[in-house]
DNA sequence: ATAAAAAGTTAGACAAGTCTAAAAATAATT
DNA sequence: AATTATTTTTAGACTTGTCTAACTTTTTAT
């Protein structure tokens, strides 16, 4: 039986090492996880002790198959638990990740599938991150980013990368929600900044690049 | 902020000082809480510094007003876990103890009022247990046992006073569940068992004195 | 009242997890 | 290639919570 620190360092390894497939940085870790890089490296030891994960000194470390399915589950787990926290406990997007950080380590074999029954299967969780299913698999994000998008095309928000209550309160303000269609205007080559607008909205503004990097998007 | 294990002292301190009203023994938490008396004699002294417990060497705890809050907050969460876990996700009452004892460690200002709204506000836990209210107000049980009802009295089961595994089994096996409405036809002079009969079955059956010291009933 | 039993406490050890400060290894520069 | 700079690891300390073994206090029985 995996402690909630143990499992917070795979779910980190899982998150950081996702894209790049790579070995993950002690400092990354640390930063992720606002933890000082000598307690990652205590961590580490145990956690390839444990064969959660591979690891040379020095070197990095990579998830085993084993570490792999636990951080997985821990994924699922903490995204069902949003979704319950939203859909039935009437909580704001912006509201719930802290608390599922916490629900996301309740231990028991039947608990997440009965959650995930009761919840009806969702396939997403309240950010647009794809719930992984009984079996661990999981339908990935494509990484289509606002930013990305052409003039005059327009897209579907579908996610967001990050998930601070900072940048979530700011899209509630400029009425940015999963599912809103986003028309890009107009670009502004020094700052990287759009011009866009929202569909069924007459009035256009204007979005930073810091915004636009961490919406996910799917094209029309 | 309090910890798992100073939540779960607390509450052995309430639950064992409920009825007595006196100063709880060591060695009682150490039995309730599966532990040592020496590691409850630490704990104590730790709680006693938070202003949680008042405490003498040698001369037993008793909970603080603070303490008492603490506690009665955490008993309400768990039960409200427990409504939660066999209203909503099919558990059955015999398997959502150990689950509660978790899940009513959470931290939040706002998850268990919230939770208690989406339960619609529940008075009774699965166990017939009273569920404290937000401003920590308990109608406790009256503490009329099975086996204080006279022959040839009827009463309806209220609840259960252990709340093991092992007994919640035992009355689904003989169809004894919150509400049923038992006759009592005859007692055993020399085990205290008594002979009974549910309403609305022809069959009458023996229960032991283990058993009927364990249901808490209301006489029609 | 004294001795024996029970209950409660302390001392010392351990594991998990974290930290600071110092040392070692690796990577980046010149 | 040698020197910095960065990254990573170790050493040693601390906290929480637990344990065993030994000791002290209180209670019970003689
Ligand atoms: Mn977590
Ligand atoms: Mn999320
Ligand atoms: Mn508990
Ligand atoms: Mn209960």
């Amino acid at each position: 039986m995996l402690s909630h620190a143990e499992e917070n360092y795979l779910k980190a390894i899982y998150n950081i090492g996702l894209h790049t497939g790579k070995s993950v940085n002690t400092n990354l870790i640390a930063e992720k996880l606002s933890t000082k890089p000598s307690s990652v490296s205590d961590m580490i030891k145990r956690l390839s002790d444990k064969k959660l994960i591979d690891y040379k000194k020095y070197q990095g470390a990579i998830l085993t198959s084993y570490g792999k399915k636990v951080a997985v589950n821990t994924v699922r787990s903490h995204r069902l638990w949003e979704v319950f926290l939203v859909d039935c406990l009437n909580y704001r997007w912006d509201e719930v990740h802290e608390l599922a950080e916490q629900l996301e380590h309740i231990k028991s074999d039947s608990l997440v599938d009965k959650l995930d029954a009761f919840l009806k299967f969702p396939t997403h969780d309240p950010h647009g991150d794809p719930i992984p299913d009984k079996k661990g698999n999981v339908n990935h994000h494509k990484n289509v980013m606002l930013s990305s998008i052409n003039i005059n095309e327009s897209c579907i928000v579908v996610g967001v990368k990050d998930s601070s209550s900072a940048f979530l309160k700011l899209l509630d303000r400029n009425s940015i929600a999963l599912g809103s269609t986003i028309k890009v205007i107009s670009k502004e080559p020094f700052d990287n900044s759009i011009h866009v607008k929202m569909k069924g909205n007459k009035q256009s503004f204007t979005i930073s690049q810091q915004v636009s990097n961490n919406l996910f998007v799917k094209k029309i």
